[in-house]
RNA sequence: CGCGGGGUGGAGCAGCUGGUAGCUCGUCGGGCUCAUAACCCGAAGGUCGUAGGUUCGAAUCCUACCCCCGCCA
């Protein structure tokens, strides 16, 4: 087949920590499903690869806490998300992982490559070393004080209270995560992509793209106006891919810096699988390959800058001819969580409801252009009133018809009327409303064009009136019924990417062939004699006692796995110095006004004895501004001054925060000015 | 000027490379009875957040402002 169009899809590697939700679903991998399973219906080559990422600061601590080897972390869910894809009928030609020996090599063989061309960029830095562990921290291994927000807790890569990123040695306080050592710094080596310096050749590429969404492109050209900073593609850590240098022992390539070559490893294993150890290379290395990444718009940056460069560099792979990224999806009104337990997760959902149901819901729902949310009352209403009401009932009336009033045969078609006609036309006018959808990854508006075809055939059929006309006019009701059955035929093919276990069974009740192609979809699929069989109902309404049984499950777990539950747990210790360092004074408050804007935020005038300081704190929930004044609390009085909502906060009140989160001032009698230790 | 995302009929959304405002659901009225109390037809309902500007013409482009949501000691 020399002519055929060779397509390679890939789904962003889902991190191999946790098990697959909703959002995930959404964001990378039901439209390059859907994608896929239209496109090998059509003379397309295609393959769909996809795999755990494996690698990262995030699994090693995950596997520290529960005390086991990184390793059985990723054995878990590996296995875990591997099969959950599989049950929901996402249909990757291979789903492989970064911890496989093929992909050690593969991702070492680009470092190498990359190096050997004297791309990277060598530079000795100072990084923060534990001496107990012995070993360098990575930014995720430091803890300490937020220099933004002063809250403890913040990881050396970002503080997660005020979501500021981070570098490790701008903590305060920094100490191991490992050993609660302090770490010193200490010089390190790393291997750097110079990406300011391949900028311009990437800009050149980026501009060659044709039909990128808005909002990829935007962020795309926002960093590159922001210029590009070179990134470190080594790390110092012991799990990961080793860089394959003798200078470097002890250091792993950095997690981004691998990750998207699991794309290719995953091809070539299953090239292997294949049989034909080599047939990764056509789908990587021949320009003829149009190459698509599928991701979550957290990915951007990676897909559409990092892993360009590093395939442009090596020189020999194809380059994205498009990234369609999605953005988020909210779950009932409100942000997905893992940690807070809100979110809805794909092997819970699939005990409960068959996988082509919420194929329907989020793939009306997607998040194509900005963020969605998902509800359980909307996935209710889309299955009954839409795959319920209209598509599965348009079939089963047809079908029923036939076999109560014609023999279950499908009818011929003699002197069909205009009517007729139309509605047969409109099949075709359809698909190709669809085909143009799904060519330009409008996933939203594929399915409501198919779902139309439905409503068609309902007004259609409505409109012929096949129960009045088999009375008299027997040749008008044949017509209707093979008009309606060619409608039902049709729509069995083309809903096959969005419901492809449903559309099955309706192409077994229409006797259709398994093996259509895209172009076989016409107005005259079913020959006339063709025995049909009305069978199941395809899709049952769902009562509204099971929805709110869902909708409780949600809110019960989001409440048992809620992060602060009754009473923390304790921090690490702190060294008698540290407390020290702190001021803490009485003080008294003078003024309380409402910041503008927010919600949480008072801005307070506190008289701590020396002096008259503004505090700005996140109270607004609790007390009103006008009770406030006259009241005694204490403060933190040597805190870095830092703007909040464009007022300058001196400083921190003390506050008590129960286990509902209702906040209690830290009270003292003393008289403003008071040292408090 | 803190950052980010938004404001389109009751709800959820599309339209936003400018040319009489559309879809799904809901509501009301009618029809039909083959079908999963399903289906069909009709109606009500929007000055497209506000005010200016560009234009023959703006939901769509520009400017200012208001409001909502998330982050926030």
């Amino acid at each position: 087949m020399p002519n055929k169009k060779r397509i390679l899809v890939t789904s962003a590697l889902p991190y191999a920590n946790g098990p697959i939700h909703l959002g995930h679903l959404a964001g990378a991998y039901l439209t390059p499903d859907m994608y896929v399973r239209y496109k090998r219906r059509t003379d397309a080559d295609v393959a769909f690869i996809c795999g755990s990422d494996e690698h990262g600061v995030p699994i090693t601590i995950a596997a520290e806490k529960e005390g086991v080897s990184p390793q059985d972390i990723v054995d878990r869910y590996h296995e875990m998300n591997k099969k959950v894809f599989k049950d929901f009928g996402i249909s990757f030609n291979y789903y492989g992982r970064t911890s496989s020996k093929v992909h050690h090599e593969t991702s070492q063989e680009f470092f190498t490559t990359l190096y050997d061309k004297g791309f990277f960029k060598k530079k000795t830095e100072k990084q923060l070393y534990d001496p107990k562990a012995e070993m360098f921290l990575p930014d995720r291994y430091v803890k300490g004080t937020c220099p933004n927000c002063g809250h403890d807790e913040a990881y050396g890569d970002q503080c997660e209270k005020c979501g500021s990123s981070l570098s490790p040695t701008e903590l305060i306080n920094p100490v191991s995560a490992l050993t609660g050592e302090i770490p010193e710094l200490k010089e390190t080596v790393h291997w750097y992509m110079p990406l300011g310096k391949v900028q311009p050749k990437l800009e050149k590429w980026i501009d060659s793209r044709e039909n990128w969404k808005p909002n990829v492109m935007g962020q795309v050209k926002s960093w590159l106006n922001d210029g590009l900073n070179d990134r470190a593609a080594t790390r110092d850590l012991t799990w990961g891919v080793p860089v394959p240098l003798e200078e470097a022992k002890g250091k792993v390539l950095y997690v981004w810096f691998d990750a998207p070559i699991g794309y290719v490893s995953a091809t070539k294993e299953w090239a292997i699988e294949e049989g034909e150890p080599d047939k990764w290379k056509k789908y990587w290395q021949d320009e003829d390959t149009e190459l698509y990444h599928f991701i979550g718009k957290d990915n951007i940056v990676f897909h559409c800058i990092m892993f360009p460069v590093v395939l442009m560099e090596h020189g020999d792979y194809v380059l994205p001819k498009n990234v369609p990224a999605n953005e988020f999806l909210n779950l009932e009104g409100k942000k997905l969580s893992t940690s807070r337990g809100w979110a809805v997760w794909l092997h819970e959902y699939l005990e409960d409801f068959e996988p082509d149901l919420l194929r329907y819901a989020l793939g009306t729902t997607l998040p194509e252009s900005k963020d969605s949310d998902f509800s359980w009352k909307d996935f209710q209403m889309r299955i009954n009133t839409e795959l319920a009401d209209v598509l599965g009932n348009f079939t089963n009336r047809s079908l029923s018809f036939t076999s109560n009033y014609a023999d279950g045969r499908v009818p011929e078609l003699i002197e069909p009327s205009k009517v007729d006609k139309e509605a047969l036309k409109a099949i075709e006018e359809q698909k190709e409303k669809i085909t143009q959808a799904y060519e330009s990854f409008r996933f939203k508006e594929a399915i409501n064009e198919t779902m139309n075809l439905a409503r068609i055939g309902n007004r259609y059929f409505t409109e012929t009136e096949p129960w009045k006309t088999r009375k008299n006019e027997p040749i008008k009701a044949g017509n209707t019924l093979y008009v309606s059955l060619q409608i039902s035929a049709a729509l069995s093919c083309l809903f096959d990417p969005v419901l492809p276990a449903k559309m099955k069974q309706l192409r077994n009740q229409l006797n259709l062939d398994e093996n259509f192609t895209w172009d076989d979809i016409n107005p005259n699929m079913l020959e006339a004699g063709t025995a049909v069989t009305q069978g199941e109902i395809l899709f049952e309404k769902i009562e509204d006692d099971i929805i709110e049984e869902q909708i409780q499950k949600l809110h019960e777990k989001a409440k048992t796995t809620d992060p602060s539950p009754d009473v923390p747990d304790l921090k690490d210790n702190i060294e008698f110095e540290d407390f020290m360092r702190l001021d803490l004074r009485a003080g008294k408050v003078l003024s309380a006004e409402k910041i503008e804007k927010s919600n949480k935020l008072l801005k307070l005038k506190i008289d701590i004895g020396l002096e008259k300081r503004t505090i700005v704190s996140g109270i607004a929930k609790d007390f009103k501004a006008a009770d406030l004044p006259g009241q005694k609390v204490c403060v933190v009085a040597n805190l870095a001054p830092k703007k909040l909502m464009g007022v300058e906060s001196q400083g921190m009140i003390l506050m008590a925060e129960d286990s509902e989160g209702n906040l209690k001032f830290v009270e003292t009698t003393a008289e403003p000015g008071s040292p408090i230790t």
